[in-house]
DNA sequence: TCTTCCTATGCAACTCGTTGCATATACAAG
DNA sequence: CTTGTATATGCAACGAGTTGCATAGGAAGA
């Protein structure tokens, strides 16, 4: 299970608490990762047990207080331990192509609508992605500094504007495809 | 949750055991839905119990008896309400993306290796999709007849070769720019 | 004969992920 | 002054997925 090591990533990328850690989920590591705060805030404790993470007390003005975390020693070396070991390729789960070759056996045309809808979403997604891209790795107020983690955070950016295009072409094929099967 | 309606698709385009169906999770369905056996199994008891599937004892020569699942009437019915219900865009889940922004914290070079592996990976995999098309859609020996199962089919196929080639492609940027991160 | 492999089915334990709910502070809008 | 929104943390129950193990018949080869 890799949610602890994108947690000790994105601690090692810039500490916080449990919260700006779900919000960050939602954004930027979110493309590649998702986990809902629950989750979050149940492997922050196992971790802070396991003496991987630092935690500091925060007191705010206006807002309650929070538990900042980040990351320790050990916590650095579970990291490089993980990072040295080989991982599988994912196994994918797509419930749009079971869908897909369920339509067979149901109404075809029925099944326009939500590819459509699936359609809609990758392009917001493109049109995020995108959009953060020019700000912090293309536009003009992006750093000019060479930054390692920087460009590693751009390749991999740039694999998630790849997977969203790829989507969206492939969706177009299916949708040809539905109408072609139309009456 | 999909699994049941994975294998309800899958026992729509022919029936067979469990066996059968986690080869078949191996192989072509397992494409966009993985599953191993003992989960399968326990799905199958599951769906039996529900009345969305029929089982028939199959007595075989040379190896054990099989279980042979059919849809029922019940399983057909589900499967169209889940095919008429929307569904949310997968979330994504890369181990390679977590390691690749987690090695600005370690030794980028130490990555390249890894990433070869997955890169091999895919071009396995993308050979095998296109000597499945070849096989099955394209080629000489593939049906000529219309129909619709097989379009949509193929769709699903169309879809893995895109995403295997784009994962190539992006593996190949990602080996780039860790290069360019040498020392 | 012994081992290994393939077919075929299954249990039990555990971990991980999801869903629903609960609590508390603070600010802004009505 | 109540309602809604944002911050901030958390529990409990359930469902899904993974891992390890167990059984059993038959075929193929050393």
């Amino acid at each position: 299970m890799a949610l602890e090591h994108a947690i000790l990533v994105s601690l090692l990328e810039k500490p916080g608490s449990g919260y700006e850690l779900a919000r960050r989920f939602e954004r930027s590591i979110g493309y590649f990762w998702t986990a809902t705060h629950q989750q979050i805030y149940r492997v922050l404790k196992r971790m802070e047990g396991d003496g991987w993470i630092d935690v500091r007390e925060v007191p705010q003005q206006g807002r309650p207080d929070k538990k900042e975390y980040s990351v320790a020693a050990v916590g650095r070396a579970a990291l490089s331990g993980w990072l040295h070991e080989p991982i599988e390729p994912e196994s994918v789960r797509h419930d749009l192509a079971v869908k897909i070759r369920g339509a067979a056996f149901d109404d075809p045309a029925a099944l326009i609508r939500e590819v459509e809808r699936h359609h809609q979403e990758h392009a917001d997604r493109l049109a995020h992605y995108l959009a953060g891209e020019l700000r912090d790795f293309t536009g003009p107020d992006a750093p000019r500094t060479p930054d390692a983690g920087r460009e590693l955070q751009h390749a991999v950016l740039r694999g998630g504007i790849a997977y969203e295009r790829m989507m969206l072409a492939w969706l177009d094929d299916v949708l040809a495809t539905l109408h072609r099967l139309r009456p």
